[in-house]
DNA sequence: GTGAAAGCGCTAACAT
DNA sequence: ATGTTAGCGCTTTCAC
């Protein structure tokens, strides 16, 4: 005689096969599986956790074998049409839910993707996250969101994290500190596909996404230049990221095409933390001589760091001070004067960026790689026309 | 890349086993089995993937059973010293990474956690996901982020994903639409704990961390009052979320208890989106009479549409108009005037829900469930004080 | 059209 | 201390 575990019921239990050699039973009422433990019998509630139907439950309430469920599960064509919807029903009933991690295993195929990024805090990130996570969901895909905290070593950290899971394939936008690419080859030397966005690697020859930086540093500085500023200023981002050089060359190029010049000391980099960004903008708007009277800044937070400071100084925007930031952050529409700034297609990026990735898993890495540059528009707001 | 031999279709193809040596593939459109002419036929197969080491690599490589590697991998205390060194030198070696699919399987624990969100654009999800995150990584547990897009029926479809997942438990912040809960209790029936936060589910007896709204509330008003405002508005959040009402009693409470008293139609609801914000603070703000003079809002992204208005409509923050918010969103900082706003301890709710979530994954869901309540605090900016 | 059996990579009970 | 064996839930081959 033998009592539900659960319940306590005797009636409503039945034998229901053999796990690991001891002698497995069904509680009706309870729908519960157990296995009775002489031994240690407050163990015997470690698999009270209700048992999730498999295909072999369908198969034996049916009578037929579990490859059968399998091929009607799979509207496989070797089937015939009344057992099908048998187990169709079957499964209904017992509210039979696939065991994703066994279909991995079996077909050494996650169905989830990794994306790697620096952070997800300021809206630029996340909003990219949001569209490749809706194109990667419509294909079936999981996705696995890391973040690297700027941290080199963090991001090695993640990069592990997404093989031992067996990602079908990554997205990766680089920390500032990123400068060796072995991890990344990790992803190559087991042939799962890889995919660049906006700060991207150059030594690894994969499809990347990013925005014309070059252009819109340039049609940023233009802009300054046509409302009349004359002694433009740059923040600058980390000399690691490649972004940060792109910026700098369409700042001097727009300079130069306009026979303006720009002193070393008009030129500062941060490391793009708010800390940062405030003792960049502190050295620029203390000069003694020679102070700018604008500034195009690397991104958003940065100008509107440098626009807050400003403020606290009495140095009116954009009267005295002109200021273009990068990214459109949704900030500055906030901010008073509203901060002109260069837009980005963010949700074009990671569109692109997890359609190009998934073009690269199904054609198994034998594609061509794509870099696709996208191009940036200029928003003016306040900051910069007086 | 394959190519169906009937519709040229090439997405569509699977193989299908192996017939006379020869790979055999399968058009899902046209439902069709076929054999390409030619092709060699080993090679096709063989040269897949990058084979990855596995445990069995590694006992051919030493010449002894697999077992034995999994003991020595497990820091097992039955383990030569030796052996154990050799297994993990050859580990190393051979650049062994364990397959946790295969681990997962195997222990039914996925050692995965689902996390489901109504979004994360807005920092205060990102910064609790965040914390969440990093609890959750160091007790060697991945994250799956869902965004349920204020959706009840997407919010339905993330936890399938989840389950088909066989997450090991799901944190849960709901929709402003949710008012089933089947989807939930589904969780419940599986034995996989879940924990609510912020936004949480009166119906289901389990573990959940909230900020305390009605004293939030109870003290951003207060404050307006003792600032001098007398003719206080509310504009509120749907009437489907709990904290809609906690912050809406709150509001009440205050008024009463100073005697002051809020006709119905300076109370408005709207559903949290930038229209819906927009549009009430057009209503408070252009009404004929009884116009109020301070607004306290459900969130800072409205409050911040109202005072963007009120600065459009030359009605001046803090003088003709006092504003409160709730949740210190990053904005309230940079707006002018600055943002007075009860802050939420929005790692603090990240960390605790994990750490709750854990706690019942461990104890098997025996624990009793525990509601945390976290304190707010005021913090006071211009918008406020006149 | 269906069933039996192998195997994905791993763990663990049992045997030695 | 180590090997053997039986699964975890599933797909796929092969035989009938």
């Amino acid at each position: 005689m033998v009592r539900c575990i659960h319940c306590g019921e005797v009636h409503a239990i039945t034998r229901s096969g053999i796990v690991r050699g001891k002698q497995r039973y069904y509680c009706k009422d309870c729908k519960l599986y157990f296995i009775l433990k002489e031994e240690a019998p407050s163990q015997a509630i470690a698999s009270v956790r209700p048992h999730m139907t498999t295909i072999v439950d369908i198969a034996k309430a049916l009578n037929i074998s579990k490859s059968t469920v399998s091929r009607a599960l799979h509207e496989h064509s070797d089937i015939n049409e009344q057992t099908r919807n048998d187990v169709l029903e079957m499964a209904r009933k017992l509210d039979y839910q696939p065991n994703l991690l066994a279909k991995s295993l079996v077909n050494s195929k996650s169905n989830t993707i990794g994306i790697i990024v620096p952070e997800f805090l300021t809206y630029f990130f996340p909003t990219i996250i949001m569209a490749a996570q809706e194109v990667a969901t419509k294909a079936g895909y999981n996705v696995i969101i890391c973040q690297s905290h700027e941290s080199r070593k963090t991001e090695k950290a993640n990069a592990n994290v997404l093989l031992l899971n067996r990602v079908d394939g990554v997205l990766v936008s680089m920390t500032r500190e990123t400068n060796s690419f072995e991890h990344f080859k990790t992803f190559e030397r087991h042939g799962i596909p890889i995919v660049f966005f906006n700060r991207v690697c150059e030594e690894i020859n994969t499809s990347k996404v990013l925005v014309d930086d070059y252009k819109g540093s340039f049609m940023a500085v233009e802009h300054l230049i046509q409302s009349g500023y004359k002694n433009i200023a740059h923040i600058g981002g980390p000399l690691s990221l490649q972004l940060t050089h792109n910026r700098l060359n369409g700042y001097l190029a727009a300079l130069k095409k306009y026979g303006l010049a720009s002193g070393k000391d008009q030129i500062i980099h941060c490391d793009l933390s708010k800390k940062g960004a405030i003792n960049a903008a502190e050295t620029l708007l203390t000069k003694k001589r020679n102070r700018p009277d604008a500034v195009f800044c690397v991104n958003d937070p940065v100008a509107i760091q440098l626009i807050m400071l400003a403020r606290k100084k009495g140095i009116r925007v954009p009267r005295e001070l002109g200021v273009v930031g990068f990214s459109d952050d949704p900030m500055a529409e906030i901010i008073d004067p509203g901060l002109t700034t260069i837009q980005q297609p963010v949700s074009i990026i990671g569109r692109e960026a997890m359609e190009l990735l998934l073009r690269s898993i199904q054609t198994e890495g034998k594609a061509e790689p794509i870099v696709r540059s996208l191009k940036p528009k200029l928003v003016i707001r306040g900051s910069s026309v007086r």
